[in-house]
DNA sequence: ACCTGAACACCGTTCAAGT
DNA sequence: ACCTGAACACCGTTCAAGT
C-alpha cells in the first residue's frame, strides 16, 4: 500500500516537531508513577512513543538525565506546595506546622516522584537547573525559620541549624510513610506530632 | 596434567564443606562498601568467591535475599551501637542524645551497609528474622523514651510517638550526610543540633 | 547435596546509516 | 536536525546436566 502524497493532519509523528522531549518526560513520569521507578526503561518509554529506543538519546545524555528532568518538574510543584502552605495558614507558628505537613503530604501523594527526587537515584552532583529547584524549595523552609526568627517564635541563630533539623524530620517521617513502615494512618499521626516537636524544639 | 590423587591440604574448593553462604554475604558486604549497592551484580560475587554464577542460589532464592542477608548483619551491629551509646552515657538526657548521635555516625561510617537497610532495596515486606534484627534495633529507641518517661524527661504518652519522631529526624539527618547534601563538618553540627532539638520537643 | 554451562529474556548505550 | 537498526557489553534467573 503505497503512500499517498496529501500531508497528514495530525498524526503520532508530530514529535519530529520537537515536542519529543516534553512527551519523554512526560511518558516517564506517567511509568514511574504507575510501576515505580526501578519499572522505568529507556526502551520501555521508547515503546509507548511509539519511536526508536535510542531517539531519546537526542534530547538527554542518558536514563539519570532523564530522571532528573523527571525530578525538576517534581521540585517545582512541590515547591508551590510549601510556600502556599505557609503563606494559606497565616505564616508564624501555624504556617510552620502546615508546611511540615504540606511537605509529608505530598510525599505521600507523588511517592515516586519523591523518590526520584531525594531516593538517591539522581547522579550526584546535581545537574545545575535541578540545583537551582531543589535549592528554592529548601529556601521555603529557611525563609519561613528567618521570619520566625524575626517574630521571637524561634530562638536566634544560624538559620541553617533549625532549617535542617526541619528538614530532617520532613523528610525522615516522608520516607518512613512511603517505605510502608508507617501505615498511612500512623503517619498523619506521627507527622502531626512531629512538626509539633520541631516547633517546640526551635523555640525562642 | 592428570590430578593427583592425594587430597589436597586447603584449597579454595572449600565452599564445597557449606561456607559458601557465609563467604557469598562477606563478598558482597565487601563490594557493597567499595562500590556501593548498585555496583553488586550476581556474577561479580561469584567471580570474587572462584565459583560459578548460578552457584548462588543454592543458598539463596534470590539477588534481594542477598541484600537481606547483608542488611541482618548490618542490623545486629547498629543494634548493639544504639544499646551501647544509650548505656555509656548513663542513660537519662545525655543517653538519649548520645544513643541520637550513635545512629548518625553509624549511618556516615557504614553508608553502604546504611543505604541496604534503609534506602529501598529491600523487598518488602521483610523476611522475618530481618523483621526480628530491624524491630530490635527500633525498640532500642522506644526503650529510652520508656525510661525517660518513668523519669519525667519526657512529656507522658504514647512513647511510639516521640519514638518515630526522633526515628525520622536522625535518619533524616543520616540520608542527608550519606547523600552529600550535607558536608561532613556540617553533618556533626546538624546532629548535635538535631538530637538536641528532639530532647527539647519531647520534654515533659 | 552441591555446583556448572548453556540458554533466555532482559538492560543501557554506541554508532554508522538513513531522511 | 532528527531518528533508526544492528550491535556490544552487560544483567538476573532457569534448567538440564554433571559429580
Amino acid at each position: 500500500m503505497p503512500r499517498l502524497r496529501r500531508p497528514p493532519r495530525k498524526r503520532p509523528d508530530r514529535y519530529h516537531h520537537g515536542d519529543l522531549r516534553a512527551a519523554l518526560i512526560q511518558a516517564a513520569l506517567r511509568t514511574i508513577q504507575t510501576r515505580g521507578v526501578e519499572a522505568l526503561t529507556l526502551r520501555g518509554v521508547g515503546e509507548d512513543l511509539g519511536v526508536s529506543r535510542t531517539a531519546l538519546y537526542r534530547h538527554f545524555t542518558d536514563k539519570s538525565a532523564l530522571l532528573a528532568a523527571v525530578a525538576a518538574e517534581g521540585f517545582r510543584t512541590f515547591h508551590g506546595r510549601l510556600v502556599a502552605a505557609w503563606e494559606g495558614a497565616g505564616r508564624g507558628r501555624a504556617g510552620f506546622e502546615a508546611q511540615g505537613l504540606a511537605y509529608i503530604r505530598f510525599a505521600i501523594e507523588h511517592p515516586s516522584s519523591y523518590r526520584v527526587m531525594f531516593g538517591g537515584f539522581l547522579s550526584r552532583p546535581l545537574p545545575p537547573d535541578l540545583a537551582t529547584e531543589s535549592a528554592a524549595a529548601f529556601q521555603a523552609l529557611v525563609d519561613a525559620i528567618l521570619e520566625m526568627q524575626r517574630a521571637h517564635l524561634a530562638a536566634p541563630g544560624e538559620p541553617l541549624l533549625p532549617a535542617r533539623f526541619a528538614w530532617a524530620t520532613v523528610h525522615g517521617i516522608a520516607m518512613l510513610a512511603i517505605d510502608g513502615v508507617l501505615a498511612p494512618a500512623d503517619a498523619e499521626a506521627a507527622a502531626r506530632f512531629a512538626v509539633a516537636g520541631v516547633a517546640r524544639g526551635i523555640a525562642a
